[in-house]
Formats: structure tokens, C-alpha cells, sequence
DNA sequence: ATAAAAAGAACGATTATTCGTTTTTTATGG
DNA sequence: CCATAAAAAACGAATAATCGTTCTTTTTAT
């Protein structure tokens, strides 16, 4: 049986995501056509799409192999225990962002604005977007129970409300690096520190 | 000089423009169609032509008018005095956002994922949205010093970094808002303050 | 009455996807 | 270890559908 290696084909598979993330990045999910991805892949149409059925599909792969990246990465840091200080946390988290999502020539910070976007109007992407997000701000919630048992915190604060807070910190610094282009995780970290988040 | 009057032709802009955001609410920037806003306005193609040069242009002007519209509505909030706690301000910000962008049949809070989108791709939206955060931000800013004066904040704090935290908290609210759909303006405040934010 | 505004059919360009052909990979027998 | 045949993989021109925009004609407001 004369068929292709897996090693061989999950690189090639591999290949055509980085010409999407690339593609992707720099033009957006629907302006992006699929020549321009096969064009950017060094392949051919046919081949690409023996990889990936259609253009959804391939946009989907692209979303959910970087959420996956991400994950992998950030896992470590909200499960650790003992657990640092919520300001040095989420200058934690921000600062493996930043490191994860710096590529050579694109910023895979964009991808995640194209996903939020995207779960608008596409439901799998949505349930997809909807299922990571929920996870890691219960991993989120789960760390503000510990600081409360620490006496960090407050033993009345409602940790699903802080969970709720510190998601959208650190989703709004993602979308304030990609926007503005003049925030670090340690600026974020510092005004977290000094506005008193934790300090209760 | 048989000329539509200004107001008539003030409304038919809006109209216009009321029907591109559902469009782009409902379908993304790019996957909606000229022909989709021409037949939710109840307009002819010849003449939303009229109104708007091309579709570029009909983008901008969705994204703006929306900017612009919600800068008149929190700029009061953040330049009143005197000026409410640090929690309660994020608050009245988010309160606002979330009264704002609710329209009939669709959210408008969607429009601002898209025009984070477009300006990774487009560098007139690109400069009009860092304009106004940026603006935004710089009064968050004059607030974190009132608060310093007023012994609420340290007097060692960075008013620029605590604005940076204070915008991420804001534009991660839209985010977990329109993706999560399950927070709330009070979910967010009871966070922040639960947290600690201004209490040092 | 008249000039602007709205209409909507038509056009050229572009798109995602397919499919017949060519090339490449790999299991197998010498 | 090497040559080879069979089958998968890659190629890329062709296709059918769709899009933004224009332009001539008709309608409407003043």
C-alpha cells in the first residue's frame, strides 16, 4: 500500500496552517482567499484540499490548533500550586501570550480577534471559542478559591464574578496589544498591582 | 433647485447604515454582501451608491458612527466630578456599553469584534479606532490621578499602566460579553471590587 | 418643469472547488 | 540492497457561481 506516512502528512498539514495563520493574519478570515493560502503553502490546490475539505474547515483547524497551542501553555500556569499573587498570575498569563502568539513575520494575536469575530456568525466556531474560554475561567474561578482560603481574598467574594473579571483583563489586553500596539504584560501587571487587585 | 432636503437625506444615510449593521452584525464585515444591505435597507444598489462611494467606504462609516456614538455617551461618565470609586466607575462604563449596543435584533457590540478585525488589515480603520481608545484611554488616565489626589490610589502609582489594566478590563468585558454571552456589567464590578481594585 | 434621486439590469472580475493528468512514494520480490 | 509496480498524492487548468460596481432609464421632489 504505496500511501503516505503519517509523520509526512502531519507535516504537510502542518505546512498549509502556517500559510492560513500567516494568510490569515495579515488579511482576515474571508478576504483571505484559498488561492492565496495555496499560493503562500507552496502547494497546490488539489493538495490542499486533500487536507482540508474546504475553506470552513480549514479556517476552523486554524482557529482551534492555535486555541490548543495556547492551552497547552497556559494549563501550567493557573493549575500551579502554590499559586503566585493575582497581579503576578495574570502578568503570568499575559506574558505567555505574548511569547505563544509572536511569530516570524505575523502576530498570531490577530487570529484570536478573527475567532471572536468569526463565532458570531458560525455556531461551531462559537461552541468551540465558547468551550475554551469557559474552561479556563473555571481554572480561573478554582485559583480564587485558593487565594480566598490563603486569606489573600475576601472569604465573601464571589469567585465566578473574579473569574469573570480577571477572563476579561486578559482578554482585553489581547485586544489592546493588537489595536493600540503599545501594552506589555508588565504594564498590565503593574496597574493591576497598583489599582489594589488582591491587596484586600 | 430640485434638491432632496438635508434632512430627508440625513435619514436615508441612517437608514443605510442601520441596515449595514444588522448585516455585519449578523454576517461579519466581508461575508456580507453589497446586495444583502441593499436589500435590508429596502434601497436600490443605484441608490445606496448615492449615499456611500463603495463598500469600503460604508464599512468606515459603520464603524465610526458607532464609535462615535458611544464616545458621547461615556465620555460624561468618565470626566464628571466628583468621581465615583475605581469599581464603581467600571461599572457605569460597562453599564453604558451594555445599554448602548443593545438593538433591536442584534448586538452591537459585535460591530466593535469586526472593527478590531478590519484594523489588522486596513489602516485607515486601524487609525481611527487607536484614536479612540487611545483618547479614551488617556482620560481613564486623568481619572487614576484625581483618584491618587483624593488618597483613593498611591501616590507612587503609574497613572498610564493603571489606564492600560482599566481599558483591558473594559474591552475584555466585550469580548466575554459577545463570545460567553453570561457576564454582566454587574458581574464585572462586583469582580473588580471584590478584588480590590482602588482599595489600597 | 426640471434636475436630482432611485431603480435595477448588466458587466467584468474574482472566487471556491473539481477533476483528468502527471508525479511521487513505498511495499515487495529478486 | 535495489529496482519496480501499483496506488496514492500532487498538480493545475477549467468551471460555475457570485460579487462589487456602473450606467441607462424611470420616478420623484421641489
Amino acid at each position: 500500500m504505496p500511501k503516505i506516512s503519517d509523520e509526512r502528512r502531519l507535516a504537510r498539514r502542518q505546512q498549509i496552517l502556517d500559510a492560513a495563520w500567516r494568510c490569515f493574519a495579515r488579511e482576515g478570515l474571508h478576504v483571505t482567499t484559498m488561492d492565496d493560502i495555496i499560493r503562500a503553502s507552496g502547494l497546490s490546490a488539489g493538495a490542499v484540499y486533500g487536507y482540508f475539505r474546504n475553506k470552513d474547515d480549514l479556517i476552523l483547524a486554524a482557529l482551534t490548533t492555535s486555541l490548543a497551542g495556547l492551552r497547552e501553555r497556559l494549563v501550567p500556569l493557573v493549575t500551579t500550586r502554590p499559586l503566585p499573587a493575582p497581579a503576578e498570575l495574570v502578568g503570568a498569563v499575559l506574558g505567555e501570550i505574548a511569547a505563544f502568539t509572536e511569530r516570524e513575520g505575523f502576530d498570531l494575536k490577530r487570529i484570536a480577534l478573527l475567532g471572536w469575530s468569526e463565532s458570531q456568525r458560525n455556531e461551531t466556531v462559537r461552541g468551540t471559542m465558547a468551550g475554551f474560554y469557559r474552561a479556563f475561567r473555571e481554572q480561573l474561578a478554582a485559583a480564587t478559591i485558593v487565594w480566598k482560603q490563603e486569606g489573600k481574598l475576601p472569604a465573601t467574594l464571589d469567585e465566578q464574578a473574579a473569574a469573570k473579571a480577571l477572563l476579561a483583563l486578559i482578554l482585553g489586553y489581547v485586544v489592546e496589544a493588537a489595536v493600540l500596539d503599545d501594552v506589555t504584560p508588565e504594564d498590565i501587571r503593574r496597574g493591576v498591582a497598583q489599582l489594589g487587585i488582591g491587596s484586600a
